[in-house]
DNA sequence: ACTAGCCCCTGGGAGC
DNA sequence: TGCTCCCAGGGGCTAG
């Protein structure tokens, strides 16, 4: 499920690959992805000779700035990557396959293909296409409400202690969804707040106005601590995540509590216990975590 | 002002 | 072995 980390290995790693290179061609056997604009053909034309000049994250968002004033956006969702890969498909095959099925694909679950000029393709995978595809006027994207209402960025330095506490005790709730909104704070999902409330010993249905200063020291610093380590790490593959070469990431080493409910806590040995909340799972130590 | 629930989707696990 | 049922989950949305 990527979160932060996994979006920031996959904005890197695409840095490295695709920057300076110009869409060519599209497909999808899923226009629904598509949000933006709402036919497949203005999308397509939209992106037709666009050059990448700049690709960032923003949250879980990947924006490829083009050439012509664009930007495409992709939110992966639950189970969105890219991929990028040497399928040798001439323009003959392309059309081909514009016809059936791709023949071609490495993983059944590559719902959008981009056809670049010069070396490897880039492919967008998604088992539950849940991902989200918007082409936009860049000067819109960067003015839109959309990014205006997201949190700010856990790793900017500009993401101080004090900013951190004013939006927690600004934002009423309990402290697990309040952590994974994206309006609140960016880029956090629900592994990595269930590592991030572990490691800072509080409860994930802590009421945010009862959390004493010194608890919030202990969030504000694991949340940058996990978040820097995960991207060393490449990311978590306990979930269908791989990075753009199809490869997995490594936080599993530094997993703590996400899906491990009736295991031992690796600090105090009570049984990791999960509970819902706001729709999701929460994985926490009763001894370690109290309310 | 909250929150619970629904929706999009599909693989995988459980139950039979 | 194979069928059916149910669940997970980001985030936007509605309904209570």
């Amino acid at each position: 499920m990527p979160e932060l980390p996994e979006v920031e290995t996959m904005v890197r790693d695409l840095k490295k690959k695709v920057l300076q290179r110009t869409f060519l061609n599209v497909w999808t056997d899923a226009p629904k992805l598509i949000k933006k604009p709402k036919r497949f053909a203005d999308f397509e034309k939209g992106i037709k000779r666009k050059r990448i000049l700049e690709i960032y994250r923003r949250a879980k968002n990947i924006i490829f700035e083009l050439s012509g004033g664009c930007s495409l956006l992709v939110h992966p969702k639950m189970t969105g990557h890219f991929l990028i890969g040497n399928w040798s498909l001439t323009d003959n095959s392309w059309h081909a396959e514009k016809r059936g099925p791709m023949k071609e694909k490495v993983n059944s679950y590559i719902h959008m293909m981009f056809w670049l000029d010069k070396g490897p393709m880039l492919a967008l995978s998604d088992l539950r296409k849940f991902a989200k595809v918007e082409l936009w006027r860049t000067e819109e994207l960067k003015e839109s409400e959309y990014f205006k209402s997201l949190g700010p960025e856990p790793l900017e330095k500009e993401f101080s202690f004090k900013i951190f506490k004013d939006i927690i005790t600004m934002t009423r709730g309990k402290i697990k969804p309040v952590l994974m909104n994206p309006k609140v704070i960016a880029g956090i999902g629900n592994i990595y707040s269930d590592e991030i409330l572990w490691r800072a010993r509080l409860h994930p249905l802590r009421d945010t106005r009862s959390i004493k200063e010194k608890e919030l020291k202990e969030i504000y610093n694991n949340i940058k601590k996990v978040l820097v380590s995960a991207i060393k790490l490449r990311g978590e593959s306990i979930s269908d995540f791989r990075d753009p070469q199809g490869k997995k990431g490594f936080f599993d080493t530094e997993r703590r509590v996400y899906q491990r409910e009736g295991e031992k806590c690796r600090r105090c040995g009570s049984i990791i216990k999960r509970l819902k909340v706001g729709g999701r799972s929460a994985h926490f130590c009763p001894h370690c975590q109290s309310n």
